[in-house]
DNA sequence: TTGAATGAAAG
DNA sequence: CTTTCATTCAA
């Protein structure tokens, strides 16, 4: 290898390899960016340089195969992966939903579903995920500064070494290898081989010394960073904005501070989950992060968590002993006139954790603990309905400038409430100072404790059988929901009937009027507030929204629906509860309902009370905290990326801690994971990368099927499998590619046949019954047609006032065009999309310029839905515009029972499957009451 | 191991 | 423009 030893002469020199794509990394990095500008000197030097190394690279092979082998060393099982792409993590977070709703499909057509609802998905949230993916990208360069997105696609591939896997050796890190000699970084190497950096020598770095100081410059200084931990920086904005994995690469690096994190608070939250993960030093690096402050967010996770169970009451009792204390003390401070209500909480819980205690002692008294528990979580709510919502403003005000992010109303309104939700309680403490980051990884600290602790406990606990069983069956009840019982649930609080606790009852009455007389929203002001907590969580955007503006919000809020219906099945699979819990789950999708209202009898029979209270618990479980996760995971996002910077460029905000709090809390989040988990353990800083990458990942917004299935065809969609994926309207712009159409098609056409041989053959149960006629008429009549189709699909959500998207441009001409690369593969997907089933069954091409703007309008329909085709017919015109206004309202309609309702007809539709529902909507089930509501509006 | 999807990157 | 490869698993 003459060529390996010039390329670590070379890498000495200019940072490995100095290949392009490393610059480029660097300069894709604002921060690198901006220390670039500084640097620019040296870096043309290396630029020049690499050139020089580049050709000389052509002109010997070795030198890469080199490389290549270098890194097989480094990274043989390493294989850090590319970066997923932002519908790769779409498909990652959704694929799971798309399995469950369709179980039968394989992945190829959940992947094709998973494409159509990308298709569909509105262009904010995709920009959520391109963010994301983004960031990640960006986080992954880092670590991996001389990773290559792709080995020289030919040349390289066949090298010998590659013998491992010729996929991730064709990544190399070039870099690495090289440096390993030169350098020290590989003092690192066992615990993370991906991170490449161990930049000993600034002057040797090369390269990576710009990386080195970007993550100084993001530090704010060096020194910060290593020494000292300072809790009040003022400038929330830089601090966040180096995502926790990109300290943690800058941790890995060891550069700054290799040692020091676990007890600085300050430490990068991801330092300090990977020490949690780790369970190195649990109690002491997590403690002295609760003193910091807890995150009203990380309260709020508490809250849900134990909402969900008792789980919960584990941690709480933990928690409690350790802090109860102070938080009393809090409050105490903060807020007197929730004091009272907040200590009958705490006295509750206490009580409850009393109780707990014995029982766990004695297991006995499941029926108490039952009891108390649900009346904890009432009385969680009922607290944080207590709060005075001025209270909230200010603290949401507070927050703000602290986050500082938020200049955009809604999101920032939503993510507010949430916060400030959870601040009733305890939160004061969130310090100014307190940055979210330090707040944040307390939060992941504990809710990784209490996870654990939980496990252990309801391990423990089983002894307490009853308990358990009950619990399942309000989640079944929950999760499963029969629309009836769900809505018998929600009739019941509405009445009140249940109502052990007044205080409960009356917010629930008024949530129920609220949600059937509309205008509540507008009321909840102050005589409500309380009560109005609850429907905060439920629907918190909203709330904020109508006095705001929400546009965003109506989105946001729709989304935070649909997730939590979505979600809760997940959740509930994922977790990996009791086992009873998770064998129901499954059973979920489909055929549970005898169980459900069979436990919805039981438990009535039961006691009336007990058993409303379960049910009571049940729809809390699921609707507030599964529901209250998503949201807020969704909004928190959303307000870190909209605070971030305003979208794209900087991500870091995203990676925030928050969302990893969410996600700790989130019950979904892990479970999918395996992967991450038992890496976690394996102390690689790749893993720590990987678990901050989950985190984020996980909070990414997820939407629930029924969302796609109703703005896709929901006919169709009826048998999964047959359904095709058609449904999708969108249709990519055709206009202006007809011509390349033309020809694609026939590429296509030629493609298919000759490698899949299937052009007209359904495809797999999928079987987008298109044929080769079919594709060329399309392609040759890319009909602009708006898409007959449309089938008002009751899309909550959606509208969006993406406008700016769709200008309203009647050109179709302009269209996104997305041309992008693949174009034909697009131009067959948009083909086979292209055929859309009508209701009637008959296959109409929708080609559309723009299906953005259907969709949306379908979805802006949906909203109306309830009127039927009708409505949405009159309002295409002007539903883009109308959509907008109307959409806040429409939003705010959205209280408890509506989002039940949802959650029932998502249930209901998944456990049926189809359509059907959905479509016709049974009178009695169906969703009426939100649906007529809007149309009431209207 | 392949394939279904999309996107990013590189050649 | 085309090719790779990322995720995910049933075939």
């Amino acid at each position: 290898m003459k060529g390996s030893n010039r390329n670590k002469d070379h890498s000495a020199e200019g940072e490995g390899a100095g290949k392009r794509p490393k610059r480029k990394c660097l300069q894709w990095h604002p921060l690198l960016a901006k220390k670039l500008l500084d640097f620019s000197e040296e870096e043309e030097e290396e630029d020049e340089e690499e050139d020089i190394d580049k050709v000389q690279l052509l002109g010997a092979d070795g030198l890469e195969q080199d490389v290549g082998e270098t890194e097989d060393d480094e990274s043989p099982e390493q294989r850090a992966r590319r970066p997923m792409n932002a519908f790769l993590l779409f498909c990652k977070r959704h694929r799971s939903l798309v399995r469950q709703e369709h179980p039968r499909l394989d992945n190829r057509g959940a992947t094709k579903i998973l494409a159509d609802w990308w298709a569909v998905l509105d262009p904010k949230e995709k920009q959520k995920y391109t963010d994301m993916a983004k960031e990640y990208k960006d986080a992954f360069m880092k670590a991996n500064p001389g990773y290559k997105w792709c080995p020289t696609t030919n040349k390289p591939v066949k090298s010998p070494t590659s013998t491992v896997n010729p996929r991730k050796k064709l990544w190399a890190f070039p870099s690495d290898s090289s440096r390993d000699l030169s350098s020290p970084k590989k003092a690192k190497t066992e615990e993370m081989p991906q991170l490449n950096f161990g930049m000993a020598d600034p002057t040797q770095m090369g390269g990576l010394s710009m990386l080195l100081l970007a993550g100084e410059h993001a530090l704010g200084t060096p020194e910060i960073s290593s020494g000292t931990c300072r809790p009040d920086v003022s400038e929330s904005s830089e601090l966040r904005q180096k995502s926790p994995l990109f300290q943690f690469a800058e941790i890995s690096s060891g550069t700054s501070h290799p040692d020091v994190p676990s007890k600085q608070c300050q430490a990068s939250a991801l330092f300090q989950f990977a020490e949690i993960s780790s369970n190195t030093s649990q109690l002491g690096s997590a403690e002295p992060v609760k003193r910091c402050g807890k995150s009203a967010l990380f309260q709020l996770a508490e809250m849900c968590l134990a909402s969900e169970g008792v789980k919960m009451e584990e941690s709480k009792l933990i928690k409690a002993k350790e802090s109860d204390g102070g938080r009393i003390k809090e409050l105490e401070k903060g807020k007197e006139e929730r004091e009272i209500k907040m200590e009958k909480i705490d006295e509750a819980r206490l009580q409850k954790e009393a109780e707990f205690e014995k029982s766990a002692k004695e297991n006995v008294r499941d029926s108490k603990e039952l009891r108390n528990f649900e009346e904890l979580r009432m009385d969680d709510i009922m607290g944080i309905k207590m709060e005075a919502p001025k209270e909230i403003k200010k603290e949401e005000l507070e927050e703000d400038q602290k986050c500082s992010h938020f200049p955009d109303f809604s999101y920032s309104a939503s993510s507010k409430i949430i916060i400030s939700d959870v601040p009733s309680r305890k939160d004061h403490m969130c310090h100014p100072h307190g940055i979210m980051i330090i707040e944040d990884p307390t939060a992941l600290s504990k809710p990784e404790k209490l996870k654990k602790k939980k496990k252990k406990n309801k391990m423990d606990r089983h002894g307490n059988d009853k308990s358990t069983p009950k619990k399942t069956c309000k989640k079944r009840q929950s999760s499963e929901s029969d629309i009836e019982s769900v809505m018998y649930t929600i009739e019941a609080v509405a009445k009140g009937d249940w109502g052990i606790e007044k205080l409960g009852e009356t917010p629930r009455k008024k949530v129920r009027t609220s949600s059937s007389g509309k205008g509540s929203i507008l009321d909840a002001k102050p005589p409500k507030k309380k009560v109005k907590s609850r429907e905060k969580k439920m629907s918190k955007e909203k709330s904020s929204d109508t006095t705001k503006e929400s546009r965003p919000q109506d989105f946001i809020s729709i989304s935070a629906s649909k997730n939590i219906s979505g979600e809760v099945p997940e959740g509930i699979k994922a977790e990996p509860l009791t086992p009873t819990e998770d064998a129901l789950p499954p059973s979920l999708s489909g055929q549970a309902k005898p169980e459900d209202s069979d436990c919805h009898r039981k438990i009535e029979t039961c006691g009336s009370r007990k058993s409303e209270r379960s049910c009571k618990g049940a729809l809390y479980k699921t609707l507030v905290s599964e529901g209250m996760l998503t949201s807020l995971r969704a909004n928190v996002d959303r307000g870190k990326r909209s605070s971030g910077k305003g979208n794209s460029s900087d991500h870091e905000g995203c990676w925030n801690e928050e969302s990893w709090t969410f996600n700790q809390s989130g019950t979904s989040g892990s479970k999918k994971f395996k992967k991450t988990k038992p890496k976690e353990d394996s102390l690689l800083g790749s893993a720590k990368l990987d678990e901050e990458f989950e985190k984020k990942f996980n909070s990414l917004p997820q939407y629930s099927p029924v969302t796609f299935d109703r703005k896709c065809v929901p006919v169709p969609r009826k048998k999964k499998k047959t359904g095709n994926m058609s449904s999708e309207p969108t249709k990519t712009s055709k206009g202006p590619f007809q011509s390349q159409k033309k020809n694609l098609f026939h590429k296509i056409v030629s493609k298919y046949k000759h490698k899949k041989e299937k052009p007209n053959v359904p495809e797999k149960g999928s079987g987008d019954k298109w044929s080769n006629k079919q594709l060329f008429l399309d392609a040759i009549h890319p009909t602009e047609a708006i898409f007959s189709e449309d089938k008002n699909t009751t899309e909550p959500a959606y509208k969006v006032k993406n406008a700016p998207s769709i200008p309203s441009t009647p050109e179709p001409t302009t269209t996104q065009e997305p041309l992008v690369g693949s174009q034909k593969r697009k131009a067959r997907k948009t083909k086979i999309t292209h055929l859309v089933r009508t209701a009637d069954g008959r296959v109409s091409p929708a080609g559309d310029d723009k299906p953005k703007e259907q969709l949306q309008r379908s979805l802006a329909k949906v909203t109306e839905t309830g009127c039927n085709d009708e409505c949405s017919h009159n309002r295409e015109a002007t539903e883009t515009r109308s959509s907008t206004p109307e959409m806040p309202a429409v939003s705010a309609f959205f209280s408890l029972a509506a989002l039940a309702e949802v959650a029932a007809m998502e249930n209901v539709h998944r456990g049926q499957r189809s359509t059907p529902l959905t479509h016709d909507g049974q009178p009695k089930e169906m969703p009426q009451a939100p649906v007529l509501i809007s149309c009431a509006d209207q």
